[in-house]
RNA sequence: GGCCCCAUCGUCCAAUGGUAAGGACACCGGCCUUUCACGCCGGCAAUACGGGUUCGAUCCCCGUUGGGGUCACCA
């Protein structure tokens, strides 16, 4: 049997641990059947997409341990494997489904299309979606229009009534009623394709057999299948993981956990022991060990072993894990080697000093200094987090919204830092000190510390923003319903 | 809210139409040990509920409840 899996992940942030639980159970499963295994990236939404993020989502893949046979960076009979390099490609698709009346220019505006919808959920109507208002266009006016350089979007014709039925490998067969499903939209006004579009294109171009993703996809597996049937092509197998979750159940999200792999990366935590505590969510060997290699996967994988509880992340487990790779696979030699590739090497050892020298009395003072740079998680009190004449929940608040502001800092250099931190304390009409104090609390654990900003540089994003969800836990943590009072107070 | 998916210890993963429901993490106790950790031994702890089908259901069916996902010119 051919098989050919692939991960098609959209660089709009951090390397997900998710996509490399995806990553794991398609490329498992390629190779398990000899077949290949294809990295696409899928950056249709050039607002949110950046070189910056595909980079470090191919780095951290590699990191763990994945390795693809087709993609961007190494290229592949089927490419080109960046969907912003196929726009032609699906140029040529939507101008065939318009033509054989499969789907449609529609030129409804964006407040129109905000109005329809705060309408029908004012009027409790089952279908939130769009009113299908253009649909019914004379195709003589819709090309008047779209001559006259009116703005529009494509979308596809859902049937109004009937089911679609379609298979899923873990759940067998799943009914959805086409009334419920709006008119996708598949290619957007700036005439790049919506994600439905081009998944289904490229699935099929690229001949991929199984598309192994989260659960998250199953409500839009109609609009594909549907797609496959009007391009008269063959659907590939779906198998739709479940989905990793937080302790509290919901879906793992940065808010609650760490979800970066380059967090796991920085604080300490061994690719191999990674991928292993992710094969086990969700599956396990055949003679029910815990302790396997990638190899062992592909040697035992069976899609359908998969169980469907939705696991939840634990962290506790997984560097219960880790160390018993430490201790059980590594010679005390390895283990300086890879201490020196993490952390211990000259490169990340000097820019440590940089930022301590300045408070050093003797040599040895370094090691006092320097605890924070070379671990995950620091103790914080609540008394490091208190602020002079300030309550507790503000300081929560000043934090959440640091975390939101530090999110956007693309380039992680101090000054950066330093003026998104800035940037929040003006927000809070406060002095900087009022949000330094327990800051630096939160990322060094200490009163006593070196320079805020240098030291967040150096010790990476990843690390300093799980530092201050921690900090915050310790202050109680904030509540989701204030969380969204705050994020529509100062997320806009 | 509509629709879709799911349901075994707190967590992860097993098992079977007839079971003492098993292992792992966490937790508790003990042993080992100069401490801690590791290791070893032991303990706590689950089939959500209600109906069916059946001689017998944790397992099959239906309902309820609960959880999650999804309803964008984001993927």
């Amino acid at each position: 049997m051919k098989v050919r899996t692939r991960l098609a992940p959209s660089p709009t942030g951090d390397p997900h641990v998710g996509t490399a639980y995806q990553a794991l159970f398609g490329y498992a499963w390629a190779k398990a059947n000899g077949g290949q295994f294809v990295l696409r990236i899928e950056d249709t939404d050039q607002e949110r997409s950046s070189k910056a993020s595909e980079k470090a989502i191919l780095d951290s893949l590699k990191w763990i341990g994945i390795e693809w046979d087709e993609g961007p960076d190494v290229g592949g009979s089927f490419g080109p494997y960046r969907q912003s390099d196929r726009l032609h490609i699906y140029k040529k698709y939507i101008d065939q489904l318009i033509e054989e009346g499969h789907a449609y220019p529609c030129f409804c505006t964006k407040e129109r299309l905000d109005g329809v919808r705060k309408k029908l959920i004012e009027e409790k109507a089952p279908n939130r979606g769009y009113d299908r208002l253009c649909r019914d266009l004379a195709p003589a006016e819709a090309i008047q229009r779209m001559e006259a350089g009116e703005s529009f979007v494509v979308r596809m014709k859902i049937p109004l009534e009937g089911d679609c039925v379609f298979k899923d490998l873990l759940r067998g067969e799943i009914t959805k009623d086409w009334a419920s499903i709006d008119d996708q939209v598949i290619m957007k006004a700036d005439g790049f394709p919506t994600y439905h579009l081009a998944v289904v294109v490229d699935d099929h171009l690229m001949e991929i057999t199984h598309i192994i993703r989260g659960e998250e996809w199953i409500n839009s597996v109609p609009k594909h299948v549907l797609l496959y049937k009007f391009f008269n092509w063959q659907a590939p197998e779906y198998c739709h993981l479940p989905l990793l979750r937080n302790p509290d159940k919901s879906k793992l999200s940065k808010r609650k956990n760490p979800t970066s792999i380059n967090y796991y990366r920085k604080a300490g935590f061994l690719p191999e022991a990674l991928l292993n505590y992710l094969g086990m969510m969700g599956w396990h060997m055949p003679d029910g060990s815990e302790k396997f290699t990638i190899q062992d996967m592909i040697k035992n994988i069976n899609l359908t072993d998969i169980s469907l509880g939705s696991p939840v992340f634990d962290r506790d487990k997984l560097r219960w894990l880790n160390g018993k790779y430490i201790r059980e696979d590594n010679t005390v030699a390895e283990l300086t080697d890879k201490l020196q590739e993490w952390a211990l090497n000259p490169s990340y050892i000097r820019r440590v000093t940089e930022v301590v020298s300045s408070r050093l009395e003797t040599l040895a003072d370094w090691g006092y200094f320097t605890a924070m740079f070379f671990s995950d998680s620091v103790p914080v009190t609540e008394e490091l987090l208190t602020v002079k004449n300030m309550e507790t929940s503000e300081v929560l608040e000043l934090l959440q919204v640091t975390i939101w502001k530090l999110e956007k800092v693309r380039d992680w250099t101090s000054s950066n830092i330093s003026q998104a931190l800035k940037e929040v304390s003006e927000l809070f009409e406060l002095k900087l000190k009022a949000l330094t104090t327990p800051l630096y609390g939160a990322i060094c654990g200490s009163k006593i510390a070196p320079p805020l900003f240098d030291s967040m540089e150096v010790l990476g994003s990843d690390i300093c923003r799980t530092r201050i969800t921690a900090a915050m836990n310790v202050l109680g943590g904030l509540s989701g319903k204030k969380l969204k009072k705050l994020e529509k107070k100062y997320r806009a």
